[in-house]
DNA sequence: CCGCCGGTGTTCCCGGTGTCAACATCGGGC
DNA sequence: GCCCGATGTTGACACCGGGAACACCGGCGG
C-alpha cells in the first residue's frame, strides 16, 4: 500500500512475504525459513529483504500476520456451515466446530500455524493478553472463540459466572490438542482416531459448561 | 555405564548432556543450542561430540530425556505433598495438582520444558501413541497422569466409561496452558492472576468428570 | 532541462553454525 | 610388546544472519 509499485522490483515487500509463506509451508514450520532462501525465490538477492524487514524476526512476524488471516478465514468457514435449528444445540455446536477447525488447521496448514503461533512473544513486554485492537472484534480466532461462548451463555448452556475468561480455557484445550497432534503422541495416529480423541476433549468442555447451568445432569446428551 | 571413564576427558557424554541441559535452560529453548558452544564449555574440540552423538538432534533427545525425568520428579513431589481424608477429594486435587505441576514446571525451567516436548517428533514413524515402555508405569508424566484418572474413577468422580483417553484430554489441557503462558497470550499476566487462569481450566476438566457421575450437578462443590 | 537526493537493490565482508574427511593419540586385548 | 579400535583434533565446506559501502534510478526543486 504505501510503497507498493517501486521501480526495481515492484513489491518485493509482499513477494517476500507470499513467498515466505510458501516457504514455511514447505518447512513445515519456522526453523527451515532462510532469508537468503526467500531472497533467491524472488530472484533478488539477499540482503535486499533487509530494505524492508529490520531482520529475520520481523518479516516472520509478518508472516505469521498471513497465519492469522489464514486462520481465521479458516474457522469463519467452519462456523458459517453450523445449522441447527435449537438455539442451545446450534451454540454448542459452534463452539465444537471452532475447536476442530482449530486443530484441522493446525494439521493441513501447519507450517503457517507453527509461525502465527510462534511469534507471539516477539514485542517485549507489558502486552495485554490479547492483541485488543480487533482482537475482541471478529477478525480474529480469538474474537470469534468470544463470540461462541457469548451465544453458549444466551443459549443458557454456559453460566454466565463461569463466561469471563472461558476464552482461555478452549483456546489451551485447543492448542493443547493442535500440539499434541503435531509433535505430541497423537501425531501417528489415523484420521478416525485423531478425530475421536479431538471429540472427546472438546466433549469434555461441553459436558462441563452445561454443568455450570445443569443441563449437563444426569442426562447429558453429547452432540451427534 | 558402557564406555564411562574414557581415556581422555573421561565420560565426555555424559558431560556434554549435563552442558546441554544448562544451554538449554539458559537459552531458554532449543533454539540456542549450538553443539561447538557445548564442546568448548567442556573443553573439548568441536566435533569431538560427534564420536557419541550422530548429530545435534540426537543430542537434543538425550537431553530432552533428562527434562522428561526433572519434569517426573517435578510432578512426582508435587503429587506426595497432597493429602486429604476425603478420597474423592483427594483425587480431585491430585489431579489438578498434577496439572499444576505441568505448567508451574513450564514456566521455571522453561527451555527444559521445550525441548522436552520439541523432541517428541524425532523417531520416524509408527511410533505407539505414547513410548509404551515405562511410560505406562510411574516414571513419567503421562503414567502419573494415568494413576490419577484411576482413582479418580476409583472414587467415584469419574465415569469408567469417560475413563479411556481421558489422558489425552488432560494432557491437551494442560500442555496448551503451558503454551498459552510461555508464549501465548497469558505470558505478562501476574503469578496470581495465572494462577487463577490456570485452575480455572483445570476447574473445568473437574466440574466435567464429576458431571459423568453426576456429582457435579447442581451442587457442584469446586476445590479450595 | 539538469542535477541532486533518497529509496531500493547489490556486493563484499564477518562471525557463527552443522557436518564431513583425514589425521593423531592412547589404552587394553592378543 | 605390539597393534587395533575407540576417542579427540584439525581443517575444510556450505550455509546462514547481518553490517558497510557502493550502484542505480526516478522524481522534485532550481
Amino acid at each position: 500500500m504505501s510503497t507498493a509499485r517501486a521501480y526495481h522490483h515492484g513489491n518485493l515487500r509482499a513477494a517476500l512475504v507470499e513467498a515466505g509463506v510458501e516457504a514455511v509451508r514447505e518447512a513445515r514450520g519456522p526453523e527451515g525459513l532462510a532469508v537468503r532462501d526467500l531472497a533467491r525465490r524472488v530472484g533478488v538477492s539477499h540482503n535486499a529483504a533487509y530494505r524492508h524487514f529490520a531482520d529475520r524476526d520481523e518479516l516472520l512476524e509478518e508472516i505469521a500476520g498471513a497465519g492469522m488471516a489464514a486462520l481465521t478465514a479458516a474457522g469463519a468457514a467452519r462456523l458459517a456451515a453450523v445449522d441447527d435449528a435449537d438455539p442451545e444445540r446450534r451454540a454448542r455446536l459452534a463452539l465444537r466446530e471452532i475447536g476442530r477447525s482449530y486443530v484441522d488447521f493446525a494439521r493441513t496448514d501447519t507450517g503457517l500455524f507453527r509461525v502465527a503461533f510462534a511469534a507471539y512473544p516477539s514485542s517485549a513486554a507489558a502486552q495485554p493478553m490479547v492483541p485488543d485492537d480487533e482482537a475482541a472484534a471478529e477478525g480474529s480466532p480469538f474474537g470469534q472463540l468470544s463470540t461462541c461462548l457469548d451465544a453458549l451463555v444466551d443459549a443458557g448452556w454456559l453460566h454466565p459466572e463461569a463466561r469471563p475468561g472461558a476464552e482461555f480455557t478452549c483456546w489451551a484445550m485447543v492448542h493443547g490438542l493442535a500440539m499434541l497432534v503435531l509433535e505430541g503422541p497423537l501425531q501417528h495416529l489415523d484420521d478416525a482416531s485423531r478425530q475421536a480423541m479431538v471429540d472427546q476433549a472438546l466433549a469434555a468442555i461441553d459436558r462441563s459448561y452445561g454443568a455450570t447451568t445443569g443441563r449437563a445432569g444426569d442426562a447429558y446428551v453429547p452432540l451427534g
